[in-house]
RNA sequence: GCGAAAGUGGCGGAAUUGGUAGACGCGCAGGAUUCAGGAUCCUGUGCCCGAGAGGGUGUGGGGGUUCGAGUCCCCCCUUUCGCACCA
């Protein structure tokens, strides 16, 4: 008897919940394979982009343990954040309420679709026994010199209220709030991700199972250049002005320095006019961002000597250069560097060209209009004249160091890790900070450090600032009054590392056993989505590198396999409450059922891929899974009856065939190509050859009735990834008492894979002319003899000379012709 | 501007190693069943010509390699994404 869905779904929740199915135990003996989705914020209800990261996870997950891997697919949240404090404020509740409301909605949304999560492992990031590893980790960083804390320019966020990393500023602008940052002189804490550049950069090599796309990326925002330091002397000063460059082959064409208006450390040495216009320079570049394409600069009056030629050199402040990158100065040479040619030609500046083009296609550079970057040999740069240009930039960096006035350096686009946010809803950062003692880590054995719960949130700043029982302790070292830091830690520190504790969560003493962490590491296949490729991901990256070097770990790399799933769309844009296309989850499960949803959601679209989200699909998805239950309970009838003995028909050889490739295809699919697309439509296709195979011919012998007889058990199993309830409904039908989740994957039986006779395509100069059915073995010269005695390929044949005869055995024949002669 | 990915019927998408383009699904059309609607079942469905057999044409555009190209090479167009004065 199979029930209707919305019974049956339940059920089988229940029954799985019961019996603990998915609970995966540390000593199984198994391979271990952990599969994860990305965990999310639990910001109210589940949306559609939710369902599908989770239906392809828990199908992968399924499959796998099905295929006798012992899975860990483990389900949390990220549970800090700033959405929490902007619903306290609206709602005059407290973040915590909210968000543990939140979780228990989202919690049952997740169980009513039926994911297989080992629940047992839950975890939210915002309970103390989880952020106070956090903590803990935090200190060993700061005994290890990986976190410090230093006064600096940050990106602030005014609507926010808080800082924000690097990261976490897109186009000027906040992640989060979309509002223009602005810059800001704050002390903060940092993680010194920049000590782990190298090797956050090589080890992306390692990552072959990730996405180009991403690695592309993470290459980009780490961002190495190699080249040199110079030293220019400032004339009439006992001081150097350093830059960086890429091109120390470039140096005799220096024709000016250009410095950030931002390098208030040089306005000592101006002039009160030239002063006054580099402020009036630094404060129309703050004003504009970098939106402003347009070169503009000031002479600052001063002027620097060449280390090599001893010529005195102008120093410009320049729009285009970046205070925080490189040195905020820059040597500029306008022959070869475009941007430096577009400034040199607004003010007026001389262009000296010292390389061209090594085979003299252009003898004058100086005439192109636009800056030769290209690889050439070096002219007007004395010694170093006729050198190919890359040989001549090694003999300059070797003569700089020679003399005191450079060497060789690599620069990084990458930005320590700005960890302190001025918010309430956060982990809270374990320091004191003392009059006397200066700044003093909190003692391990105090953690965790509790975040208070007897708030009101105002949004006026944080809510810890006036919480004068948190702020006002006794400083751990010497006793006496000390204030403790009130910035809590950026929400992306708890996400950098909780794939680790899901494998021993419960564990009061430590982050997690080693022993676990070398069992169940790297994550066998992490999903979600594409958002993430530089934030979560080189955070998480970073972190597993240091947690290795502080012994929690053995792996280097988080995550072996990456899948970033695409979005799901609606009326040709991303869902979303403001522009209001958005499908509620929980309608689609009361309407189709959560095992409809989920096959649509994964046959819609390849995993990688945007989903267009169309109603008539899932409902063309509940005619499926209607019409597999009413074949499946009319074979069990026709399994069940009595039918003269005999071999089975022809239709239901091929019946019996079609289900061993659907098998092989399927595996494959699933396991080698992750197109679970291509897998469901398989079973599509078997389901139509099988309807038809009872319903157009009918089951006439035993023969026929064993192949139904063999097919039954088969169906439940590969469905089971995708459409579990009714899996297990299928699987309970036939009579098994174990769950289907439970069951072995299918093996396809190699015999039934070849068909016995097969279409072979017949050209005759490559265009198709006829098709024949021969074994798939036939030997060449058959094949040939078949295709020349069909009819309408004899007709091409017939007034031509065959000059070349191609056969493709099992595939095709191609007859290559030319008119006249007879064949 | 630089980098990456993509472009296939009315629509979502298949085609895995250069070998029968359009699997599977939606939609649409015709039929069966039905008082009717819905549901279900069957048949058809790239475009053009043809009663049919069959022929022509067809994977963004143009060229090329090959017996044979959606797939490989060159040029161009479009879309999406990422980076964007990184010296």
């Amino acid at each position: 008897m199979i029930r209707p869905f919305a019974e049956r779904e339940t059920a089988w929740q229940q029954a799985w919940d019961d019996a603990r199915v998915f609970a995966v135990s540390d000593d199984a003996t198994g391979q271990a394979t952990y599969v994860l989705e990305m965990f999310p914020y639990p910001s109210g209800r589940i949306h559609m982009g939710h369902v599908r990261n989770y239906s392809i996870g828990d199908a992968l997950g399924r499959y796998l343990k099905m295929q006798g891997r012992d899975v860990l697919h483990p389900i949390g949240w990220d549970a800090f954040g700033m959405p929490a404090e902007n619903a306290a404020i609206a709602n005059d509740r407290h973040p915590a309420e909210w968000t543990y409301e939140n979780i228990r909605t989202m919690r049952g949304q997740l169980k009513k679709l039926g994911f297989s999560y080992d629940w047992d492992r839950e975890i939210a990031t915002c309970r103390p026994e989880y952020y106070r590893f956090e903590q803990q980790v935090f200190l060993e960083m700061l005994e290890r010199g990986i976190a410090y804390r230093r006064k600096t320019r940050v990106n602030w966020c005014p609507t926010c209220m808080t800082v924000l990393a690097n990261e976490q500023v897109i186009d000027d602008r906040c992640w989060r709030s979309d509002t223009v940052v602005e810059q800001k002189e704050m002390d903060g804490w940092f993680l010194k991700i920049t000590d782990y550049a190298q090797e956050l950069l090589d080890d992306l090599d390692k990552l072959d199972e990730w996405p180009d796309k991403v690695r592309t990326m993470q290459r980009n925002w780490i961002g190495r250049s190699d080249g040199a330091t110079v030293h220019f002397r400032l004339l009439d000063a006992d001081r150097t002005l350093t830059v960086f460059t890429t091109r120390p082959d470039t140096l005799f064409g220096v024709t000016y320095m250009a410095i950030s208006p931002e390098r208030e450390d040089l306005y000592d040495l101006m002039d009160e006019q030239a002063r006054a216009a580099v402020i009036a320079l630094r404060d129309k570049v703050r004003a504009d961002g970098f939106a402003e394409n347009e070169k503009a600069g000031v002479p600052t009056g001063l002027s620097v000597i060449h280390p090599l030629t001893r010529q005195d050199i102008p120093v410009y402040a320049a729009n285009f250069v970046l205070a925080d990158y490189g040195t905020g100065a820059i040597m500029a040479v306008p022959a070869h560097d475009q941007r430096d040619y577009e400034f040199a030609r607004q003010l007026g500046i001389p262009v000296q060209v010292v390389i061209v083009p090594p085979d003299g296609s252009i003898d004058d550079v100086s005439q192109l209009g636009q800056a030769y970057s290209d690889p050439g040999t070096m002219v007007n740069s004395g010694d170093y004249d006729g050198l190919a240009n890359v040989e001549a930039g090694k003999r300059i960096v070797a003569a700089l160091v020679d003399r005191g006035a450079g060497s060789a350096e690599v620069q990084w686009r990458l930005r320590d890790w700005g960890v302190s946010r001025q918010r309430y809803w956060g982990a809270p950062i374990p320091v004191i900070y003392c009059d006397d003692c200066g700044t003093v880590p909190v003692p391990v054995t105090d953690l965790p450090v509790r975040l208070p719960e007897d708030v009101r949130i105002t949004g006026e700043g944080s809510a810890l600032v006036g919480h004068d029982a948190f702020v006002n302790v006794d400083c751990p070292s010497c006793g006496k009054p000390a204030r403790r830091e009130t910035d809590t830690f950026d929400t992306f520190m708890e996400s950098s590392w909780y794939f680790v504790r899901y494998l021993d969560p419960r564990n009061e003493q430590r982050l997690a056993d080693p022993g676990l962490a070398e069992r169940w590491m790297p994550v066998d296949h992490y999903i979600g989505g594409v958002e993430h490729a530089v934030l979560h991901l080189l955070y998480a990256r970073f972190f597993t590198k240091v947690l290795r070097d502080l012994g929690y770990v053995s792996c280097d790399e988080p995550f072996r396999h990456l899948l970033t799933q695409g979005m799901v769309i609606k009326d040709g844009a991303k869902m979303s409450k403001s522009k209001g296309n958005v499908v509620d989850p929980d309608e689609m499960v009361a309407r189709y059922g959560a095992d409809t949803t989920r096959l649509f959601m994964l046959f819609a679209a390849p995993p990688e891929k945007d989903l267009d989200w169309q109603e008539q699909g899932v409902e063309g998805m509940a005619r499926f899974t209607g019409r597999l239950e009413r074949t499946f309970q009319a074979t069990l009838e026709i399994a069940a009856t009595d039918l003269p003995q005999g071999d089975s028909g022809a239709v239901f050889a091929d019946l019996d065939r079609a289900v061993h490739q659907t098998i092989a295809k399927m595996t494959e699919d699933i396991g080698q190509r992750l197109q679970l697309n291509t897998a469901i439509a398989a079973l599509m296709e078997l389901l139509n050859n099988w309807s038809h195979a009872i319903n157009e011919t009918g089951a006439a012998s035993s023969g026929d009735q064993q192949v139904l007889r063999d097919l039954l058990p088969i169906v439940p199993r590969l469905l089971a990834p995708f459409a579990p309830h009714l899996a297990e409904e299928l699987w309970q039908a036939l009579g098994n008492e174990s769950f289907v989740a439970r069951a072995d994957w299918p093996v396809a039986d190699p015999d039934k894979l070849t068909a016995d006779v097969v279409e072979i395509a017949v050209q005759v100069n490559g265009k198709l002319r006829g098709r024949i059915h021969m074994a798939p073995d036939a030997d060449k010269q058959a094949m040939l003899d078949t295709a020349r005695a069909d009819d309408n390929v004899a007709r091409y044949l017939a007034d031509s000379q065959v000059v070349k005869e191609i056969v493709v055995p099992g595939k095709l024949v191609n007859f290559v012709v030319r008119p006249g002669g007879g064949g």
